[in-house]
DNA sequence: TTGTAAGCGTTATCAC
DNA sequence: GTGATAACGCTTACAA
């Protein structure tokens, strides 16, 4: 405990970083200057200075501060992405397609992910907007009214993906749930399931969801006799009920054949286990479509049919949609609407 | 072109930020003052100022600007993390619980995705540094060894999630790799099965694999000719190629019972794919455990057994280290293991 | 073509 | 206790 202490500064050497100030005098110009080669390059600058400033800046390693960059401009090359739920891989797959998008533009992403506390809507756009982001990417927002007119408080740009608040004026890009619903559905039908089961997490007035179950109501109408259908909301953690009901509607079905749409990767998750539960095989006991292609969809049972969604298209469209308008154009509020892909395995083509 | 120019204030009359200095005028009070309710609070105020600060601050909405705070403390209230591949459950995992933490803390997470190229990393690095981030927590580095020495560079501390790159001192955070290999092993070895086969992605010094296939090796070392096992580095893309081998493998095998160990979730995706276009059964012509328990395991074949990490925990035990230090303790670079759970299901349990 | 100086929104160091 | 004032690292009129 007596030795002499060591001089206590175990932070390796802090290398300060050089600022613009330090490039100044090394290159023997002024600040201003400096930002000139930085910011327009060649105009106004004679090739000697340039050089000598080029030369300062390499020896130095500098770069300039973003930070002091954003405080200065306003603008801080930032893009806010709030996700409703990192652990969705839906969300994910959107996430990557943005990032992929914004980076290309010089961009960086700013994540803030709400892990379905949607109450927190408004203190993840408040934390990002402060930050000085120059826009927002939302993958969420159908709660909290409020967090809606927090972006518009803010005069930021921002693309709603997958959800729409209520009331939201603002570029829109989703898949065309209608579409891929009639997809699911007709496919099924075609293949000779009479019945069917729309299973989907509570809709509680989330856009998505609100679409997707109306599109399959819609379709069952149309048909007329020729097919049945009703839609089940199935709550979390409520396995036990989701198992009870699936064997219910099934006895009501008597001998028609049934199939079941899950309405997303959560959903097919909690179907495939009550189905395996119930000892049912798909294909042949039950038809099967679900939304959201993911890598293990072919390994269960016979291979799950599925939508894909174009996840990284829906990332590179809203990135771009929000880039255009960050470059100055003004356009009215668009929607874009990509059409998802049916992909056909087992699970959907009677084997009985 | 000639029709008058409607004034071009389409962007809805963006609400200026209200700035300390705002507050202070409504509040008749200085900058400082306001400053000083902001930092310390109650010490060295009069009440009747604190009051009039606080209603001011309160009518403005007024909240600091970190990027300002950041710019003037050197400090940014923000962490970057650096994850290998978005792609990967198990980096997202991770994420999740580090971000929970870094949250409650007060802090911000920063994400730079490297989409698994590498050679990005040095520029994810100094992309978050540049936002003044306060450190690190980094689910990469392994191949680029540049990249250590950058974040030693900026003098931040750093922990390391799962991967160690060759020379860096920092703290390290991992599944105890060489524990779980011998859990799996062992498991399969008392359930009879005889020759293993362990399937990892290519090996290219990461570090985790490097342990993992370690373990493995020394495990059936031991065990003498009561077990034989090989590994097997499986490319990506390489489908037919995995095929080819696990058939070859099996049939050089002989009468011995078979099993699989594959190295995450992704080997595990590759393996069962392969298992299927062979039209054989987990648990009876071939034993199984995979690494990372993710959701979709128990519903393939007869249930995949798996080693389940902690990555919640990994997560948060990261972060934490993070902030330990940027409270300024002082410590030697730990390394702190956190157990793997055998998760037992049908295939790795002997049907036959 | 280049330099000087003001200011972005904070905090910290002084005086008063 | 409180208020000027000078930074932090950068950009941008305005001068020269």
């Amino acid at each position: 405990m007596n030795a002499p202490q060591p001089p206590d500064d175990t932070a390796p050497t802090e290398v300060a970083r050089s600022t613009i100030a330090d490039v100044a005098r090394v290159a023997g110009v002024s600040k201003a200057t400096v930002s000139r080669f930085l910011n327009h390059r060649d105009k106004l600058l004679s090739a000697e200075i340039a050089a000598r400033v080029e030369a300062a800046i390499a020896s130095l390693g500098y770069s300039p501060s973003p930070m002091a960059q954003a405080l200065k401009r306003g603008r801080s090359r930032l893009i806010g992405l709030v996700v409703a739920d990192i652990t969705n891989p839906f969300s994910v797959a959107v996430l990557r397609g943005a990032e992929k998008a914004c980076q290309q533009a010089g961009y960086l992403v700013m994540l803030f992910n709400l892990g379905n506390q949607s109450e927190r809507e408004r203190e993840g756009i408040e934390a990002l907007a402060s930050y000085q982001v120059e826009g927002f990417i939302l993958n969420t927002l159908g709660a909290d009214p409020t967090a809606a007119g927090e972006v518009a408080r803010h005069g930021k740009p921002a693309v709603l993906v997958d959800r729409r608040p209520p009331g939201m004026k603002a570029d829109f890009v989703s898949l065309d749930n209608a579409d891929a619903v009639r997809q699911a559905a007709g496919h099924l039908l075609a293949n000779g399931w009479r019945e069917m089961l729309y299973v989907t997490e509570p809709i509680k007035g989330v856009s998505s969801r609100v679409e997707r179950e109306a599109a399959f109501r819609a379709f069952i109408a149309e048909q007329g006799r020729a097919a049945g259908g009703q839609t089940l909301e199935a709550g979390e953690g409520d396995d036990a009920a989701l198992v009870q009901a699936l064997k219910d509607w099934r006895k009501r079905a008597g001998r028609k054949p049934v199939a079941v749409i899950a309405s997303n990767a959560v959903v097919t998750l909690r179907v495939a286990s009550a189905v395996a539960q119930l000892g049912w095989q798909f294909g042949t006991d039950l038809g099967f479509v679900g939304f959201d292609d993911t890598d293990w969809a072919p390994l269960i049972g016979p291979g799950l049919s599925t939508i894909a969604q174009p996840t990284d298209d829906l990332g590179h469209v809203a990135a771009s949609c929000l880039l255009e308008r960050l470059q100055g154009r003004q356009l009215p509020a668009r929607q874009i609407l990509l059409p998802g892909k049916l992909v056909v395995r087992g699970s959907s083509q009677r084997a009985a």
